[in-house]
DNA sequence: GGCCAAGTGTGAATTGGTTCACAAAAACAG
DNA sequence: CTGTTTTTGTGAACCAATTCACACTTGGCC
């Protein structure tokens, strides 16, 4: 397990890439390191919210469940950013659950510390506006498919925006190598493991993609686009 | 139509409760009044989205429509309350259409305006902050409640919703003097207007509620909240 | 009053997606 | 290598909600 260089992460960080390198390293002596197992809780819905991360290593899965069991993904939240920002800011209870993908390493700021800081420090308090807005952008965005796309449009967008984040360009197409079960593919946009199932099966018979084990090749993502933005 | 105290309105507001009366006069120098129809559009979705707006008198609907025409209303925004921060705060463009809901008189904030205020006095950005954390919570209450309840479960919660807000406790039950026509109903719950109206008789035929011309009056609050958290 | 527009009421047909129940295939642990 | 667990594949039955089609009511307006 490598060191993981929180100074310069925090430099890389829009939040606090503004700031002098002195005050970098104030932050760094307020905050904390935590390490987290694949699947293990890092906070869950309810609890009080005294802290934010910042995902170092790894990734965060940012989710809440029906009292039925479903789960709904937010967000995979990864290295370089930052979750828990709410809570913090508000004081109020975490929404949702956060659970760690893979082995993570987050520096954790204590809303005691953070805050006073926050005071002290504008540009952060201004920056943090715009890491909010991004967050209500996105939320809109997901509300948006959520009551107005169906599924195929819905799958259609989740694959290529997978494709813009984690694909890779191939001769024949763009290759997401996917560690998502097609479970964990359906609680991204709010369907079940069957439905995903029968829609990449039938895109595949339609020649738009291909299924291997732990990864889809899009072939033609220029008519899952078309796909993604009608009804 | 009477004349509407600015000075109140922005003492009144959270957001710039804590400034001297000083600094509040300078924002008031900074700012602009403006007055829309019932139905007229304040701004539009992709618009760029300039300035942000604080409701003094009457209401502005914040809605998006999809390709098929299909309406999905976000908020209601009522007077003392700001619209418009996201697009403000981070100069990108609108995200959802606002509509004036009756006459109504908005007190306008631009952005070139803003931001240098906004530097000049750190705590409102705080509040601010305080802001857009309120609209994080209330945008996960919506994805939860599209995602996961039904029909039954969305509309009792809506009336129960409209009860706290806007309703009147009277012998029967609580009575909600709205406005709204089912097919608005139907809008902020991401539901089509038929089956608001088969809902609604169908819980009247229960005893659950009765229906009036512009009026709704619950008369077991009880049972639809329990209807409201199961599924 | 009488007309037109907006809103309401209602049933039948359709549909998109879920649920259920299972089989087959991989992945994993010992 | 072998049993166990997780994931995938698939069809049938089911269901909630939409759509469609139309009648009825109400309100506002000239």
């Amino acid at each position: 397990m490598p060191l993981i260089d929180k100074r310069a992460a925090l430099a890389q960080l829009g939040l606090f890439s503004q700031l002098e390198a002195a005050e970098r390293e104030q932050l760094l002596m307020l905050g904390g390191e935590r390490r987290f197992h694949d699947g293990q809780m890092i906070f869950q819905r309810g609890d009080a919210g005294n802290s934010m991360m910042l995902v170092l290593r790894g990734q965060v899965k940012i989710s809440i469940v029906s009292d039925e069991g479903k789960e709904l993904v937010f967000a995979l939240v990864p290295p370089g950013e930052c979750l828990g920002e709410i809570a913090l800011l508000d004081g109020q209870d975490r929404t949702a659950d956060a659970v760690a993908v893979g082995e993570c390493v987050l520096f954790t700021l204590a809303r005691s510390d953070f805050i006073p800081f926050l005071e002290r420090h504008p540009q952060v308090a201004i920056r943090l506006l715009a890491v909010l807005c991004g967050r209500l952008r996105a939320n809109s965005d997901f509300i948006e498919r959520l009551a107005f796309q169906n599924l195929p449009a819905r799958l259609a967008r989740l694959l290529l925006n997978l494709a813009a984040t984690h694909g890779s360009t191939t001769p024949a197409g763009i290759r997401i190598a996917c560690k998502l079960s097609q479970q964990e593919i359906g609680n991204l946009i709010a369907t079940s493991r069957e439905s995903v199932n029968k829609q990449l099966r039938a895109w595949r018979a339609q020649g738009l993609l291909e299924i291997e084990r732990g990864a889809i090749t899009l072939l033609q993502p220029a008519t899952l686009n078309r796909l993604a933005h009608s009804a």
